[in-house]
Order: structure tokens, then C-alpha cells, then sequence
DNA sequence: CATGAATGAGATTTCATTCAT
DNA sequence: GATGAATGAAATCTCATTCAT
């Protein structure tokens, strides 16, 4: 048990993950996190290697939480579009769940992609890979049970990645009003995917 | 002759465009831009009010070539999808035309959404409105005239924004590689919007 | 023990008061001030807001160590003369007792009268008010009591000002070699403002 | 003739005047001045050294003006009094004269006095040497024809001189009002000086 | 574990002054 | 004579990071 109440910490990255996606990373000093946090200076150092460990920290801890909600999707399910529709709700529904967290990620990552070796360009890779593999299965198996159209499953697959996380990003930066974007984002694709005159209902 | 030929001005505008795009706005420093540019530190003071000044104009410009654009578009076309096709394709096309410009952009704005007196803020929300209003008057159009499925225009407007916006980010930020995204996305839409079985060939 | 013994500061304060008063604020580097003191730059800033403050602190200081010699003046004289006479005497004493905070102050308020605001500006008029409130009383009791002509009291009291300061002035910028000026203005004064014959002994 | 119309020198030295005295010398840069002065920068070079030299002739230029007064006043009076009661107009009516070249001395100056040669420095004493003999002969002069009591002659001349540099500085700074001042100063000086009856009127 | 104090390394910006024309 | 453009040389200030205690 390495410290009963580690609350410190936890404060710190709280108060750092506020401000990190109120004023950017750059935009941020040590010292309004320590204030934030209602601690000293040192105290960061003493639990981060140092306000890049802290950001890598917050952001890593994002995507795991991402991460384990794309695990807990269900496996099976009785259409493969109910795949497609969970993983639109999932985008959607996360930003109210962790929403300083998604707007950091959402603000902070883009502006470091460049750096391939950084939290941000791994976890984004990962990311994508993820959701191409669970598209790319759910699609292949979709065609080929007659659910779906004949499409061409990868550039169908990008395309949905970008609609996905277009949604995250869209609610997770608070760019729009989207009221209702769920069902419509639902049907937009219902209708662009499955064949049969349901789909069309 | 005042300005013969002041290159110096515009050396100093793309030597920051491609160095903000980068390392980021906060990464890059005055010092490096003039190196890059070939000119001393003071000289960017002289041309700009300062640092800010210079990535204001830089982003500005980016999205008045942006809007320029989107005027550019035809007005009158045989189906109401066409416009949309147009769109797609603007989208995804000007990301060739203008790619340092765009990363930029797409990845300094996320950050800087917070201001809403800031050129980013400023300008994202006019790019919004724009599109809201030409797809807007698109889908009523093809509704009235039964090309559309009779959709909730209002959200479906949305929907379109965030794919719009997301391949246009995908491509520009280079995440992805997006080969034939622009026909399956034409696709995509044309089956989920589109009445007639032709929609579905 | 926090600030067991905190000279760094108060070495800060006596290195910028003499720079200050030798050079000027503007003519002052915080580099030199720092050199002086024996510290780094940056400390300057650990303890100060900037340069504006420190130079602020010092002003205010000084003022308050006046305005403690006046309160300090004894409020029960055997005559009324012998106040003015004491007001004299501390304006020249004053000069010897702190030369460095007079001389600053003498040289670099004058420049900066113009900012209603300033240390400067609201010291002065401070000043010049209590000088006024205690000269006023003074003339008033000694034209009631018969020690002095019945004066325009009002145009008195300012002359009077403009004669105090203008001793601690010229004696704090050692424009000239005063000898014996404290006696001579106490004589000067006592017969331009006391009937009795004995005034002009 | 050097130039018909040397304007712009004197529009140059007129925007200086203003600006040194209303945000001091250091707070002035030249390009305010040029701006003002409805001229580009380097014409400031064409007609001075630099802007070093262009204070310098201000400042040497208002006491040439101060110098032409203290020769202007008459050499013969009836009294040896009336010409201390000159002096004392003198320096209380060249404010109303040249009031921006009063305030910029007077400003500017106290922060230059360490510099035994600059032109502050100078101008000072000449201008005190000048009243120390004009006093000096006053004094001695009435004195030995009995007007005047036999005072200290040295340290009297000093405080005359405290106090008609105080009444210029004070008018000239606009720190008090100053109604009345002119003759009150007459008065006292008087009463102080005179032996007569009439003295006490 | 925690802190007050300090620092090294730089970033942005300013400005008097000067060329080239 | 005059100007647009440029520059060398700083100056102030910031900040992540680290000691000594």
C-alpha cells in the first residue's frame, strides 16, 4: 500500500488536466497546477518526473479508459449493424462521462502527431487500429451473412473511423450543438449499410 | 519602387507556417522563424505586430482560401447530390492544394477553441455556418423535389458537417491513409440519402 | 525556519535604491541590480513583481519613514514658531539620516508626476496635504495668540511648502553647499512671521 | 540661409519638447517623436546626432531663454529690494512662458545631475551661479546702504535661491495651486529683509 | 514527504540607429 | 533631402526544474 491517501496525486493530475485543457499544455505553468492542486511546487516533481510525465500520465490514462470501453462492447450480437450502432454510441456517450478529459485529448493531440514516439501519435494509432480491426470484422461478416451491401470493406471501414471520431471530437471539443446526432447518425448509416427494406424505414 | 519586391514579408509568413505546423505555435520561437526565413529576429516586428499578429494572418488567410472555395462552387447543378458531391470533393481536394496550410490549421485550432475572440474560434465557427446554410438549402431542396429521403434536415445538416470536417482533418493531419475515401464517402452518402434505386446501383 | 535571515531581498532593495538614484530607473538594468545585490536575475522576480514594483516599494518606504519623522514632531511647543522651526530642521536632518532613499526619490519622482497613480504622484500630494494641515493649524494658532502677523494664511502655507521642500531638495541632490542654511531659514522665517521686537534680535 | 523653410527642424524639436516632458526621455521613442512631428525617423538624423543631441539642445536652449530674462531685468532700481521682488516675478511668470520647456527641465533634469557634464548638470550651475552673484551683489549692496537687515549674506543668498528654484519647480511641475504665491513671496522676502517700518506694512 | 528559495536557459519584444535607394 | 526596410544589442520577464533544509 504505497501511501494511504495518495490523494495528492490524484489532485494533481485533476487539477492539471482542467487546466491543461482550459489553457493548452503550453498555456500551463507548474505553478497554477500546484496551485490548483493545493500543494507546492515540488510536490509535482517529487510524484512526476515532470510536466511532460504528467501529461503523458493523463492522456495514457484517457485512452486506457477508452481503451476498456471498447472491450466491454458486446461480442455477439443478433445484427452486425448493432455493432456499428454501439460504437456510435460509445463515441458519443464517453465525452459525457470523462468530458475534461476527452477535450484534452480532442485539443492537445492533434497539434502532436508529429512526434512518433509520443503518448499522443501511439495511443491515436492504436486507437485506429482498433477500430479497424473491430469495423473490418463486423463489416466482412455483415456482407457476407447479406446484412450489408457488397461495399468496399476498407475504405468503408476509414470512412467510419472518421465519422466516429469526427462525433467525439464534434461533442468533445463543444464545437456544435448536435442534439438528436445520435439516432440520425444511427440511420445515416442503417441506411447507407443494410440492404434489406427495413433499412429504409 | 516601395516593394519591388518584398519577398521578405512572405518568406517570413511560410517559413512560420510550416515551422507552426511542425513544432506547434508555442514550440516554434521568433529566432528559429528567422532562421528559417533568412532574415533577422526584429524583422518579423517590423512586418507583424509580433509573434501572435503572424499566426493570426497565417490561419486567416487559410480559411479566406477556404471560403473562397466554397464560393466557388456551382450554384446551379442538375441534382440536389451533386452538391453534396462537390463538397466531399472540396474537402478532400483542397488538403492537396494547400497541405502545410491545412495541418496547420487542423492541428493549432483544436487548441485554441476556448477564445472566442481568437481567429480559430472565430473562423471555425463561419466555416460551420456556411456549411450549415449550403447544406441546409441543399437537403430541403432535394426533399422538396423527392430526390432526398425526407430526413430531420437539421440533424442530418450536422452529420454532414462532422464528416465533412473529418476527412478534411483525417487527410490534412495525415493520420490516416485514406485511398478512394472520396468515392466511398460519395457513396456512402448518395445510398443513405438518395430515394430512387438508382441510389442503390 | 522560513526566512531565518531573508537578506536577499532586502540586499535587492538597497542595490536597486542606489542604482536607481545613480542611473535612473530607465538607465538601471535589472541585470545590474541583480550583479550589485550578488544574486541571479530571476530572484528579483521570486520577490518582486517586476522592476516597476520594486522601484514602487522603495518610494513608498521612503515616504513612510517621512511621514513617521512627522508624526514624530513634537505637538506641544512652547511657541508656534519653534513647529515651523522643527519642520525645518527635519527636512534637513531627514537628508542626512537616509541620503540615498532622498536622493531617488528627489531625482525620479519629478519625471513621473504626470501618472495620477503613480507612487509618486500620490506620496507627493500626501505630502504636501499633511504639510499643509500641519502649517495651516500653526499659522492660524499663532495669528489667534498674537505670536505672528496676521498673514494670508493659505498663500503662507504654500510658500512655506515650496521652502521646506526646496531645502530637502537641494540638500538631498547636494546641488549646492548649504552651510549654516538651517539656521539662516529659521532666522529667515522667524522675522518675516513674528511681531515682537525679540524676532529681530 | 540654410534651408527657407527649416520647418521640420522645429516641428521636430516642438513634438520632442511635448512628448519628453508628457512620457519623459526614456519613455519617448523616436518614432513617436517622428510621427508627431509629421516626419519619418531618419530625418531625425539628418538634423540631429541622434536623440541624445536633440535633448540636449532643448534643454540648452530653455535656460538660454532663462539666461536672456535674467539679462533682460533692469540693472538700476530704487531699491536694492525691488530687484529680489524681480527675480521672485521672474521666476514665477517664465513659466507662463514657455510652460512645456519649464515642465521637461524641470522633470528631467534631477535624474541627470550625476553626470558632471551633461547638459542638466551644467545649466544648473551656471544658473546658480549666476543668481549667487546677482543675489550676492543685492544683498551686500543693501546692506551698506542699511535697507537691509546685516544677515549672513552667503547662507541668506543660498535660501533666496532655494526658494525662487522652489517657486519655479513647483509652478512649473503644477504640484499645488499656487494662487497669490507672487506676492505673499514679495511679502515675506520683505519683512525679512527690510529694516523700515514700511517693511511690516 | 514537503517547502521556501533559487537558478539556468531562454523567449519575446523594443529601440536607437543606419543602409540602399 | 528623404524614405522604407532592416539590424545589433540589449532588456524584461518566464518557467521548468532543483537545492538545502
Amino acid at each position: 500500500m504505497p501511501g494511504l491517501r495518495t490523494n495528492k496525486k490524484q489532485d494533481i493530475i485533476q487539477a492539471a488536466t482542467l487546466l491543461f485543457s482550459e489553457k493548452g499544455f503550453d498555456g500551463t505553468t507548474t505553478l497554477q497546477i500546484s496551485k490548483k492542486a493545493r500543494i507546492t511546487e515540488p510536490v509535482i516533481y517529487y510524484h512526476f518526473t515532470g510536466k511532460d510525465e504528467l501529461f503523458t500520465r493523463i492522456i495514457s490514462h484517457t485512452f486506457a479508459q477508452y481503451y476498456a470501453h471498447l472491450d466491454g462492447l458486446p461480442k455477439k450480437t443478433r445484427t452486425e449493424f448493432e455493432k456499428i450502432a454501439n460504437l456510435i454510441a460509445l463515441h458519443l456517450d464517453i465525452v459525457e462521462e470523462m468530458p475534461d478529459q476527452i477535450y484534452l485529448a480532442a485539443s492537445a493531440c492533434p497539434a502532436r502527431l508529429k512526434d512518433p514516439d509520443g503518448v499522443c501519435r501511439r495511443n491515436i494509432e492504436t486507437m485506429y487500429r482498433r477500430l479497424k480491426n473491430y469495423l473490418t470484422d463486423c463489416l466482412d461478416a455483415g456482407i457476407a451473412r447479406g446484412e450489408f451491401y457488397p461495399v468496399d470493406v476498407v475504405a468503408t471501414v476509414d470512412l467510419l473511423i472518421v465519422l466516429l471520431v469526427g462525433l467525439l471530437r464534434q461533442k468533445g471539443l463543444k464545437v456544435m450543438q448536435i442534439k438528436g446526432i445520435k439516432q440520425t447518425a444511427v440511420d445515416f448509416c442503417r441506411r447507407s449499410l443494410i440492404k434489406t427494406e427495413l433499412g429504409h424505414g
